[in-house]
DNA sequence: GATTATAGCGCG
DNA sequence: AAAGCGCGCTATAATC
């Protein structure tokens, strides 16, 4: 059962009903054509096929159809409304409309519409929760036929060549869309006063406005004492560049990197006054008053926000909290945080993409790159580690170029598999991931620069640079196809660890009023790592949901195929304390 | 004065 | 050591 949200309220349709012909008839329905079987009904779906399938607790099996989770759930939320499932159309339509499998459909062919210009809606959108309870608090978008959209998506998966992985695409998808409103509504628990505290360690005191603190004013006398430089901003790129030239030092750029190879008195100081400077301006007193409201950083996550499936995030730089801030993340009084993340996840998605059986069969144990030394093709662990991520990115030189050929050897259907994904791109054509995601093909100046390169005036400048285009390309698909497989992979272990998490025998907590934040549930994900916050009693058994959602995401990808995807997880009070 | 571009570095 | 992939964010420079 579909509850469709329209601009007239919830409406309630089967799915038979959505195959059937519309109503309202604005020239022929693609789904009228079908024969009905070929729309399975949610209720018909294996679970298998299904992330976030119907559990106990869930009143039915309603599936909600809306057009932007972010603009609907998280009033439902304020008004204590948990969602089991849903179907999230705009990110559908984004996907739908670049699925290879779904190429020939209405979905992908019809000119472009308001759908795949509607942008979502902020997390963080509306101001109050003062709101009434169903005004949904933020402006319309643009006229949009939730219905007609509804059955176009189903009807373009129906007719599909591959409906089963898409169905499952799209369901992780939008369980995603629940996940991230609901870890902003949660908020990650953040304690201003540890916050401080670091920074006060690293840095000094809070300065003024615009001063620098003393520990940074202190290396920045270093620094243009070591360089003969009274009056150097060590802010200035262009400054600090020459200066670094007129004291001698044989430095094209300012990067570290680069400075950690000269042998002089300046780079201690100057590479410290870096990364201070880096981690203050970043994640500094500034961030803390933005970011932090009432012991809660609040992430603006954006479900789908690069090609590859992967999440951004908008404001706050939640996927790049330094490592040196962590402390501050602290559970709250009786409650701590299980933190998991998936061991070596893209060279593990690369064994079950491939179908590779050595390779699975190398990752059998907790440390794949250990297992791949096991089986002899390479001498040491950081030489496999090197060698799998070149295969992955398409690293040419280097001690990863070094074992390439001898990796390759060992597991040739993994390595065939990127390979191939490399070379479909160098033509222009586009791959896509497992479960159906498609690359963004190459757009007209990458095309324009291959066809010059051919011309007759063309130099060996045209040639080289589209040769460098047409390679740079091949990287991007070639790392695509793992990179977006993984990000599935995260998905279905988002949407199966939530629907475990609401399953947990809570006792009497779930009656309290703020149904989501008073029981285990997640607060924070970043790529191949989770947190669960969780009262300490139940600790255990969310260790288990979360290594059981793990094994059901491998299943719900690869089948029987028998690769692992183990965790490393801790339990801990502050997550700078995790492994 | 307001904008866009770039370098650099944080994360996976 | 970075490199080879994907991002976001900041301060400063460059440009309008």
């Amino acid at each position: 059962m579909y509850r469709v949200l329209t601009q007239d309220g919830a409406r309630d349709l089967t799915a038979a009903e959505l195959a059937a012909e519309p109503p309202s008839a604005t020239g022929p329905s693609p789904a009228a054509d079908l024969p009905a079987a070929t729309a399975l009904p949610a209720t018909a779906l294996h679970p298998l096929e299904d992330p976030d399938a119907p559990s106990a607790t869930d009143a039915g099996d309603v599936r909600w159809a809306w057009d932007d989770t972010n603009r609907r759930y998280p009033n439902l939320l304020r008004a204590g409304e948990r969602v089991a499932r849903a179907h999230d159309l705009r990110l559908g339509r984004m996907i739908l409309r670049h699925a290879p499998w779904a190429r020939s459909t209405e979905v992908a062919t019809a000119p472009p519409d308001n759908w795949d210009t509607l942008a979502p809606a902020p997390l963080t959108g509306v101001d109050a929760a003062e709101d009434a309870l169903f005004s949904w608090g933020q402006p319309e978008p643009p006229a949009l036929d939730v219905v007609r959209e509804l059955r176009q998506q189903l009807a373009a998966v129906a007719s599909s060549e591959r409906p089963g992985p898409l169905r499952l695409l799209l369901a992780a998808e939008s369980a995603g869309a629940l996940v991230a409103a609901e870890m902003h509504h949660a908020g990650l628990p953040w304690r201003a006063d540890v916050h401080d505290r670091i920074l006060t360690e690293m840095v000094g005191p809070r300065p003024a406005l615009g001063a620098r603190p003393v520990r940074l004013e202190e290396l920045a006398d270093q620094v243009r004492t070591a360089l003969d430089a009274p009056t150097l901003n060590p802010d200035s790129l262009p400054a600090l560049h020459r200066a670094l030239q007129n004291a001698g030092l044989p430095v094209r750029t300012t990067s570290k990197w680069e400075l950690l190879e000269v042998d002089h008195p300046v780079v201690p100081p100057l590479v410290e006054y870096k990364r201070l400077a880096r981690l203050l301006s970043a994640n500094g007193w500034g961030w803390l008053d933005a970011w932090v409201r009432d012991g809660r950083f609040r992430a603006e996550y954006v479900v789908g926000g690069v090609v590859t499936g992967r999440w951004a995030t908008s404001g706050g730089g939640a996927l790049q909290l330094p490592k040196s801030v962590r402390g501050a993340v602290v559970a709250d009084p009786g409650w701590v945080f299980v933190v998991a993340d998936a061991a070596q996840l893209e060279p593990r998605v690369l064994a079950g993409l491939s179908q590779d059986v050595r390779m699975a069969a190398a990752g059998r144990g907790a440390d794949l790159y250990q297992g791949i030394v096991d089986t002899g093709a390479v001498a040491t662990r950081e030489h496999a580690k090197i060698g799998m991520l070149g295969a992955l990115y398409g690293g040419t030189t280097g001690v990863s170029a070094q074992v390439r050929p001898r990796l390759a050897a060992a597991f040739p259907d993994a390595f065939a598999h990127v390979e191939q994904a490399a070379r479909t791109g160098e033509r222009g054509e586009a791959v896509h991931t497992h479960l159906g995601r498609g690359s963004p093909v190459p757009g007209t100046d990458w095309r324009a620069a291959q066809g010059e390169a051919f011309g007759d005036e063309a130099t060996q400048d045209d040639q080289s640079k589209a040769r460098a285009a047409t390679r740079a390309w091949g990287r991007f698909t070639r790392n695509f196809v793992v990179q977006g497989t993984a990000a599935e992979w995260a998905l279905c272990w988002l949407a199966s660890l939530r629907r475990r998490l609401w399953d947990l025998p809570t006792g009497d907590r779930c009656a309290a009023p703020e149904p989501l934040a008073d029981r285990p549930h997640l607060v924070f994900f970043l790529h191949d790592e989770v947190i669960v916050h969780t009262p300490a009693m139940l600790a255990p058994a969310v260790v288990e949901a979360v290594r059981a959602a793990a094994a059901e995401a491998g299943t719900l990808l690869f089948g029987s195929f028998p690769i692992s995807f183990p965790l490393s997880v801790t339990t801990v009070t502050a997550y700078g304390d995790a492994a």
